[in-house]
DNA sequence: TTGTCGGCAACTTGCCGACAA
DNA sequence: TTGTCGGCAAGTTGCCGACAA
């Protein structure tokens, strides 16, 4: 006699976890993680209530508890001290950077170590020796995983231009063509996987280890995997969980208040003794930035009129891991928290998207993660634009920023970073960019392969637009200064031979020519829109709408040189104004208020102040990632990492609007 | 052409993975958890650098980081704040008790909001609707698992005894017998097992179904499986993991200082402002109490006096879910941690335990978790006994206090809870303990079955002694007033009918005779005897020592009406010197000082003041719980669970001696 | 009484090309 | 170009009593 019901069994056991474990879309949204916070409450908590004799069973003999009348429901209203003390943002000398991916879900996160500071003159110098830029991998591929590649049926299928570019060449003579790929993860295990072309059609297919694989990672359908060459040739392989799936989520024992007051009281602390404290972030949980280089800050702040009706771009995450910029228009300009941090600039600007598709979106952002006219002109590389527009998997389509832009646009020439408009320019087409820009009427929209685009045009800057920009550039002293990063020359120069298809002496001596920035010319104002064009570039898919659009040549040296003349000259400008600075203390700027940490990088006077080293500080700065705000102390040999981040706006909307969960999320950290 | 290396690829992975994950012994212990902590974080941090191209590869491409020159490797020291205004210890209001269980482990913890008061006036009496007690279950049994047990090769062995008492019974006339069984877990999973009796010779197993449950659960050997019958009959299930496994261990995004801040800000401000603030409380994960009942805090502190040579017991859960108790000699008192809090009583007896097999066990306690000679006679229940001695899943044999313990002997007569004199003695040999206590020279050893226990004899005390002892006692006013816990008669005698073999009435209406403390007849000490010898129990497993000594029988009902006045007597004698208190504010005492927070239950004088509101509340005392400290701010409707008290420790540890992480959990709640 | 094993049947996994989108 | 499927062989799971601790 055989039992038969065990699939029935297994079937309403698996529906459960599936009830349980996936809530979130696609798109990594604070309001989906505030959801699942709920949820998890839900599920693991007061409401399903827990059976009692179960629990203390399993709780063992020893263990009891106090009890209370259930007719005393007095509910037990949170209150989180305010820290007057904290101001709403803090300047602060990065000391560390560490980067960490959790042993059981792979989730990445880095490990900042912060000290605040009083002023820009406080903030240690730093040598240039041994700095290796951040590296976005340029031989890269990644897939969202289907049915069939996580199925027990059968093995991966590996995208054919993924295989040819990646894997080592097959042997073609043999029958079918199969090698063996050893592969390393972030936790440096190694996975094996048999790969194989072969079927009719013929295909790429990863068989023998891909289901062991699958299995220890614990992916699903519609998780990422992705595949790197590193600079050592190796291949590595690396997850990525579809969002809200991506970290096991674990009850218990730290109370969001509490999480919340440590982050706060840690901040109050390490500002009130200038004392280092640590961050971890969470660059893929979280989709506003809190931790802000000082420059784009600045920048942002100062160089950077919002207004209400303003049209913006932002950048965001293709699916297949490339960027795409999405437009919209400011409708609102308000504290996001009026109660606890008035003034503060965090997600203090209302924003509406143009696509409908973009209802995922915050419709709060904070005016560092926008480009706007003015951002892309006075200092393209700030805003958040490609740093390295040549890793082919994180390049597509183009978009147009033109008349999308209702102001007036402001075109600064002359400035920009050279190395970007020499060594960025080949996947785009800045010709085409260029003659949009100069024929504002064509206002259309136009079809790249997959991925729709908003192509426009816009109008030419006057020069007294210029002068008026430069005004507001003028009040940011000591910009580059204080924020440049110390990259050295030589791993810039790796990172540069890395990314340009030029070949041979990439770094010119920085022959300053004394010029104004109205000695505009048309060579020069092109040799600028190519790197607008790069920094406004819009990616569909790997491999689609790129590889036609990378056939445009490198613009010549002399642009290079004449834009590090602009930058220079800028830089110059800045310094002589940088009295102006201490009369405004940082720490209580005039148009900031509470609850905002602005960190900056460290000093860069030491450095041979060229351009790389700009470019790499850019680089940091140009990013607005979606990131995780969960601050905390830095713990030496024990400390704990602990997952999170949720807990950071839980936190907050707990506090405030429990029904508006995403509002609250007051802390974080700028530079 | 087949590709055979499958299975050494898996064995590799297996073993990282095995090396990862468990690292513990059998006892729930906090050097273990740190240690875990210290591999977790070396796995996955900073030691092991991980590959930053993958990195920044799974961040997708606006993800970018600061950087910094390695050589600026300046340590970032955390500095924790101090917060002297936070005392060693709160006295705090219980306002809710919130059981949980991880949705992902199972693993239990418990949700309390506290709120700090000035002193028991601010005490918020609470009506007794609708309370039950805490309900450790009756039928009960637990069994770790074997290697076989988690198998894919078979099913479940169920010890016989299990499968007779707990499951329905089998129809014996099939061939062979068998059932469905249907039970649920702590979150309300459905889950099913074929029960089947079958074999040569025959056995109880459970078959189809067992082994989803097993892989749900990730269950391996070495973790317990429980399967209890609750009040309304239902079979329940539940998990316990083999210690260190019990939780998955998420990295990241809150660092240990930070939840340390957190914690202490959180309790300092809830003080300040006699807000509400919620901890959570893992009981299996910490082996020190923080959250101490405050009348057994007081007994502890007022009511015994440690001195170094003492001789204490202590209770440790056995293996199959028993208690034992552990006889051990104080060999120093001394401050946990002198710099931070100073003559704080968290964990400052320096102790030595009497068998060689305790090296597991911690060195240091805190005087409210052991037993003395003193605290078992004044108030036998305060110390950790059984509450519920006719668990039989959680009697045992019997161990014998005598003379182990070497300082003189107090016996106080006539005190004790007279219900557990009356219903609880049957599993236990009185009238064996009455004789050995009689007989002080009769020192020994004796075997119990598997279980080696110490049996020995003690003195009798004089009534000097007693007089001494009941002036200790006189010196915590309002003890039963402040300590005692809002349960209602209703629930209580659901208990006791529970627990007693004896059917009827089991409380009897309080008729108070006034007796002095010194008319002790033979009768009455033998009741206390038997009430002693059921504290003293010592559990072995389930169901060998255990029954055969279920037969002596109960004491008689004078005997029960004996003590319960000298409960009542007790209780007017504190009330009458109540008046002695708020000179003494109980968050500075003078024998107190920092960091310790003490947290009380409601006031009881609204309740109907007689045994039976003793007894619940000393239940709750009674349970020296493995506890786990990681209090934190209640967050209303979003508030997040977050695993951890890990942490606490390892923050406590980083802050003062990284090398010797267990000796700085400063944080504590008593009540 | 119960943990582990060999035997064996039922079931799952995983490799293959076919086919279709 | 690649996602899914039927076919089929290899591998795993899981039920059984035997046997031994």
């Amino acid at each position: 006699m055989h039992f038969k019901e065990k699939h029935m069994m297994m079937g309403s056991v698996e529906e459960k976890i599936k009830t349980a474990g996936l809530v979130g879309g696609v798109q990594t949204n604070l309001l989906e993680e505030m959801k699942l916070l709920k949820e998890i409450k839900d599920h693991s908590g007061t409401r399903k209530s827990i059976n009692s004799e179960l629990w203390y069973a399993c709780a063992g003999p020893l263990v009891s508890l106090p009890q209370v009348a259930v007719s005393t429901k007095r509910t037990a209203t949170s209150q989180i001290p305010n820290y007057p003390n904290l101001p709403s943002q803090l300047l602060c000398q990065v000391h560390n950077v560490a980067l960490h991916a959790d042993k059981d879900t792979d989730e990445i996160y880095a490990q900042m170590s912060l000290q605040p500071v009083n002023s820009e003159k406080d903030v240690f110098p730093i040598p240039d020796f041994g700095l290796k830029p951040n590296k976005h991998p340029s031989e890269f591929f990644c897939k969202t995983l289907t049915a069939s590649d996580t199925s027990t049926h059968g093995g991966f299928s590996v995208p054919r231009r993924a295989a040819e570019k990646l894997f080592p060449p097959l042997d073609y003579t043999m029958q079918p063509p199969t090698q063996e790929l050893v592969v390393r993860d972030l936790h440096d295990n190694t996975w094996t996987f048999r790969h194989i072309y072969r079927g009719q059609p013929k295909r790429h297919l990863l068989t023998t280890g891909w289901s062991v694989f699958v299995g220890s990672k614990r992916l699903k359908a519609g998780d990422s995997v992705l595949f790197i060459r590193d600079e050592k040739s190796q291949l590595l392989v690396g997850v990525r969980r579809a969002n809200r799936q991506q970290t096991t989520l674990p009850s218990s024992v730290l109370s969001a208040d509490s999480m919340h007051i440590g982050v706060l009281a840690a901040a109050a602390h390490a500002a009130a003794n200038r004392s280092p404290f640590t961050i971890f972030y969470n660059p893929r949980a979280c989709p506003s930035e809190f931790v802000i280089p000082l420059a784009k800050y600045r920048k942002s702040v100062y160089g950077t009129q919002v207004s209400v009706g303003m049209r913006f771009g932002m950048m965001f995450e293709t699916e297949e891991s490339g960027k795409r910029r999405y437009m919209g228009t400011i409708v609102g300009i308000s504290d996001f928290d009026p109660l606890r941090w008035p003034g503060s600039k965090w997600r203090n600007l209302q924003v509406e998207w143009d696509e409908p598709g973009c209802s995922d979106k915050q419709n709060r952002v904070s005016s560092w993660e926008i480009e706007t006219p003015e951002s892309l002109f006075i200092f393209p590389s700030l805003t958040s634009g490609l740093k390295r527009p040549l890793h082919s998997g994180f390049i597509g389509g183009e978009t147009e920023w033109g008349n999308l832009i209702k102001r007036p646009l402001v075109w600064l020439p002359g400035n920009g970073n050279g190395n970007f408009s020499y060594s960025s320019i080949p996947n785009l087409s800045s010709e085409r960019l260029f003659k949009m820009l100069m024929k504002p009427q064509e206002v259309n929209h136009q079809i790249c392969e997959s991925a729709q685009q908003e192509v426009s045009a816009a109008k030419v800057p006057s020069l007294d637009d210029v002068k008026t920009m430069q005004g507001i550039v003028n009040q940011m002293p000591q910009l580059n200064q204080s924020v440049v990063m110390s990259v050295g020359n030589q791993n810039y120069s790796q990172f540069c031979s890395n990314q340009s298809d030029v070949p041979g002496e990439l770094h010119p001596p920085c022959d300053v020519e004394n010029q104004t920035s109205d000695g505009v010319s048309i060579e020069r104002l092109k040799s600028e829109l190519d790197h607008s064009t790069d920094q406004l570039s819009q990616v569909t898919s790997i491999g689609e709408c790129n590889e036609e659009k990378s056939s445009s040549s490198p613009t010549n040296l002399q642009n290079y040189n004449n834009q590090l003349q602009f930058q220079n000259q800028n830089q110059a400008q800045l310094h002589a104004q940088s009295s102006l600075w201490p009369a405004q203390p940082l720490l209580e700027p005039p148009v900031l208020h509470p609850q905002q940490i602005i960190m900056p990088q460290a000093d860069s006077n030491t450095l041979n102040g060229s351009l790389p080293f700009l470019d790499t500080d850019y680089e940091w700065i140009s990013n607005p990632s979606s990131c995780t705000p969960l601050p905390g102390v830095f713990g030496s040999p024990g400390s704990l990492s602990i997952f999170g981040l949720q807990e950071q706006s839980a936190i907050l909307s707990d506090a405030i609007n429990p029904s508006i969960p995403l509002m609250n999320q007051d802390l974080w950290i700028s530079s």
